[in-house]
DNA sequence: AGGTTGACCTGGACGC
DNA sequence: TGCGTCCAGGTCAACC
C-alpha cells in the first residue's frame, strides 16, 4: 500500500535508472480503468518524448516530459498493488502488467497492477500537477492548523482526505496519531493548536523515517529495484491489533473510521 | 458543500 | 484438500 514515503522511495529509484531516456514506443492493456486519460493520448504524449525528471507530487509520480519544446507530464498513481518496475526486454512480463514503455537505453518501464486501483493519466499541456492538496513534509504550520479549522470530521478521516494534506496513507495517518498522542475518533475542528503543532511534527518525523528506511513494505509495495522496505518494522499501532503497545504494554486496539481500519494505544493517545 | 458510504479489484488468509 | 467467505485500502461517485 504505497503512500508518500514508498511513492517517493520509487520515484527516486525510478528517476535514477531512466532520467535522459527517450520514450522509443508505448503498449497499453486494454484494461480501462486503469487509463484515466485514453490510451491513445497517453501513447500519442509518451512517444517519443525524454524523460527529463521523475519525481512524486502526493502519492502520484509525475514524469516530466520534453518532446518538440512541449512539456508535458505522464502521472501514475500505484493504487493499492501498483509497481514500476525497469527491467531488460527478455525479462519475463509479469502477470497484469497494463503499459510497457520502450527506452532509448535498451530497457522497459513497466506499469504491473494486480489489484488495478492504479490510474495512468497524462496532463493537458501547459499545466503542471500540483496535486489536490498540501505537501505534508512543507507545509506551514499555520497552513496546516487551517487545514482542519471547523471540521466536523475525525481527525484521522480528515488526514485521509487528500484535498486537504495529499501522501498520507492509513498506515501512515495511524502512526502520526500514535507520536502526537491523538486519539483517531476526535473531531479534527476541535483539536487544539498545540495537538495541531504535535500532529504536524509527528507525520514529519514518520514520513521522513519512513523515506530513510525505504518505505513500508505490508504486502504489495516493491520499489523499482525490486526490493522491498521494511518500515513495518517500525510501526508502533498500524496492523498491530492486540499486540502491546511498544510504550506502555496496553494492547492496541482496532475501530474503523470513515471505513478504514484504524489502530491507537487507548492509554498514549487521549 | 461538507460528510459519509459503497463500489471498484484481486490475492491472500482463514474457516469448515 | 478444496471451496467459500472475508478482508485489505486509495479514490471516486453517489448520496445525505
Amino acid at each position: 500500500m504505497p503512500e508518500l514515503p514508498e511513492v517517493e522511495t520509487i520515484a527516486n529509484g525510478v528517476q535514477a535508472r531512466i532520467h535522459g531516456q527517450t520514450i522509443r514506443s508505448v503498449w497499453t492493456s486494454n484494461k480501462p480503468q486503469t487509463f484515466k486519460s485514453p490510451p491513445d493520448e497517453i501513447i500519442e504524449a509518451l512517444t517519443g518524448s525524454r524523460i527529463e525528471r521523475v519525481h512524486r507530487v502526493g502519492k502520484t509520480i509525475v514524469v516530466d516530459l520534453s518532446r518538440r519544446k512541449k512539456p508535458a507530464q505522464f502521472l501514475v498513481h500505484l493504487g493499492m498493488t501498483g509497481r514500476l518496475l525497469v527491467s531488460a526486454p527478455d525479462t519475463p512480463v509479469p502477470p497484469h502488467t497494463h503499459a510497457i514503455l520502450a527506452l532509448s537505453g535498451g530497457q522497459e518501464l513497466r506499469f504491473v497492477d494486480a489489484r488495478r486501483f492504479g490510474r495512468l493519466s497524462v496532463v493537458a499541456p501547459d499545466t503542471r500537477y500540483e496535486g489536490p492538496g498540501a505537501e505534508p513534509l512543507t507545509v506551514a504550520l499555520e497552513e496546516f492548523i487551517g487545514l482542519f479549522r471547523n471540521r466536523k470530521t475525525p481527525i484521522k478521516a480528515a488526514l485521509l482526505n487528500q484535498s486537504l494534506l495529499h501522501g498520507v496513507g492509513n498506515i501512515y495517518a495511524d502512526e502520526a496519531l500514535f507520536h502526537a498522542g491523538i486519539r483517531p475518533s476526535r473531531h479534527a475542528g476541535r483539536l487544539t493548536r498545540a495537538d495541531l503543532t504535535r500532529l504536524r511534527e509527528a507525520l514529519i518525523k514518520v514520513l521522513t523515517e519512513a523515506i530513510q528506511l525505504g518505505g513500508s513494505s505490508v504486502s504489495d509495495y516493491v520499489d523499482a529495484d525490486g526490493v522491498a522496505g521494511f518500515f513495518q518494522l517500525h510501526h508502533h499501532v498500524y496492523s498491530r491489533t492486540g499486540q502491546p503497545c511498544r510504550v506502555c504494554a496496553t494492547p492496541i486496539k482496532r475501530i474503523v473510521i470513515g471505513g478504514r481500519s484504524t489502530h491507537y494505544c487507548s492509554t498514549c493517545q487521549k
